[in-house]
DNA sequence: CATTCCCATCGTAATCTCGCGATAAATATT
DNA sequence: AATATTTATCGCGAGATTACGATGGGAATG
């Protein structure tokens, strides 16, 4: 792109846009998925059951680490991965906030035609 | 990408996903609220208030329409946009199914270190 | 009928994303 | 100490995304 406009929305908006966008793969919707099911959360484990290459699916561990939706610790060689459910649902809420504010003027205006 | 594998996925992960990346950048968030606000929910109204220019806007409207989150109808020159509630209750609901499934794993797991 | 207004779309450039294999670094095993 | 295992990161290529100005076509206005 040519430039970045992305900064000059609200922090709110760009904060849900990032959340949003970080669950904006199938891989990393069921990473999340994998990662809560299990009591391990480890890396390798997650690699099995994706249809995705070890470094593709670490990528994928480090931008939901980014987003901090997990987060990791080392363990040995290994690496243990667990859902930070205080960011998820910090995130959650403000998302639904935002769903319910958009909802509060489903009734409010008279619609458009169509 | 060399080859896409979003396909490889659950049919549930895509959508949520699709969703997802379709909040995925402010502008869209921002769109959104605009039209909620909107009686008209006139595209013009829209490039207004947005530091983007008028073509910018209009392709986000489209993958915003792609989408279903919105629908837009031509009336005379113009073009009104406004929300499609169904759709996107619809996704919320789905959206916070997934957040609750993951949620319910919060306590049923001991969690990892750290 | 010429002009203006509104908007979708085309063409474009710059940047970001996704996916992989290769490599590196750190721990575990022999 | 040598080797194997595990994971993060680098480098790369293909393609998607984001942004813009320009263009075109359909209403509205003169």
């Amino acid at each position: 792109m040519s430039i970045n406009k992305k900064g000059e929305f609200l922090k709110d908006e760009i904060a849900l846009s990032d959340f949003a966008r970080s669950l904006g793969h199938p891989a990393r919707i069921a990473i999340l998925k994998t990662i809560a099911e299990s009591n391990e959360c480890i890396c390798g484990e997650i690699v099995e059951v994706m249809p995705l290459s070890q470094s593709t699916v670490s990528q994928h561990l480090k931008e939901l680490k980014r987003i901090g939706l997990i987060k990791g610790s080392l363990n040995g060689a290994k690496s243990a991965y667990c859902i930070n459910w205080e960011t998820f649902e910090a995130y959650m809420n403000q998302f639904n906030e935002l769903a319910s504010d958009l909802m509060s003027q489903r009734t409010a205006n008279l619609g458009c035609a169509k």
